[in-house]
DNA sequence: TATTGTTATACTCTATAACTATA
DNA sequence: TATAGTTATAGAGTATAACAATA
């Protein structure tokens, strides 16, 4: 048996385990009070957040959509729900023609503002909270370090498209 | 402000994103692997792998659900699919006749042993490649009392059901 | 020719409520 | 009256491919 198969110890299992069986009850318990303190997905979440932590609240498509979303329409998707509700807006960029910038809008702001407080009352309860000061510090440095690691694998944003030759 | 929602600071925040970027992109990648090489979703994997793991190979519908899935319809549906691919069988409880007992069936167990190698080396690739044995240990250790933190918190299995009372 | 984003479409998955049957 | 599971249904989300416009 190859050494990329072999088996997982129990340590190998169990950091493996504990790692999705935490990260699953923590984002099903943020999903939960976002939806009723929001009316927001965890991704829709995300993008707002991602845009009010930019300098200027303004990303273009491709940038806000890197590790959020895995596909251009679904980020299209997305950006069209947010955008109906008033919370970004889209125009077209000044350098390139064919970008959009997405800016947040106030009340999209107001929305991040609104909803955050929860948001981190969540995390604090479930992750932090039980969590000792070192502890903390040495999950934040073992996991930025796998962080780094994967971000090095594979490709990031979403696939190449397929290149358009004739079949 | 209150202590509950007072704003994270530096290392919360990076423990909390950390966290969720690196689950986010693990089981982005397992779940490609294993509709790829099995045509499974993680959730249909993670049930057969409860079944594959469980002393007799078999369990109650509320068991199985257990973490996995959060409706009890959803597990029905998930179930049905599997039961249609002959992955699973049901047949009502010897002991509770309200009761389905979930069996894997050989072709199930066949295939949980075929896409097995794969996923371990997903795992293997993005997770444990980058960790240090020492960091491993840690690693599995600081999750677990998180986990162990957050199974104290809140209801369990699918939430309970509202009463029936007259409205 | 490659890149940015949108649209059309089909599909998967999930949740709620109503329902049946058993304890 | 509570519990186990199913069904009907509706809605949210995602991905693929085809498309238009710009670089």
């Amino acid at each position: 048996m190859s050494r990329e198969t072999a088996p997982l110890d129990a340590g190998q299992l169990g950091a493996y385990f504990a790692l999705m069986e935490v990260s699953s009850l923590l984002q099903h318990a943020v999903e939960e009070h976002l939806r009723a303190d929001g009316d927001l997905s965890y991704v829709q979440f995300q993008l707002l957040a991602r845009l009010a932590d930019s300098p200027e609240g303004r990303l273009r498509m491709t940038d806000l959509a890197d590790g959020v979303v895995y596909s251009r329409s679904g980020l299209t998707y997305q950006a069209g729900l947010l955008d109906r509700r008033g919370l970004i807006s889209r125009a077209p960029a000044a350098d390139d023609e064919r970008s959009v910038m997405v800016s947040l809008t106030d009340a999209g702001r107001a929305l991040v503002a609104q909803v955050l407080p929860g948001h981190i009352a969540v995390v604090r309860r479930l992750l932090l909270d039980s969590l000792e000061k070192g502890d903390l510090a040495i999950l934040s440095g073992v996991l930025g370090t796998v962080r780094d690691h994967m971000r090095a694998l594979p490709p990031r944003s979403a696939k190449p498209r397929a290149s358009r030759r004739s079949r």
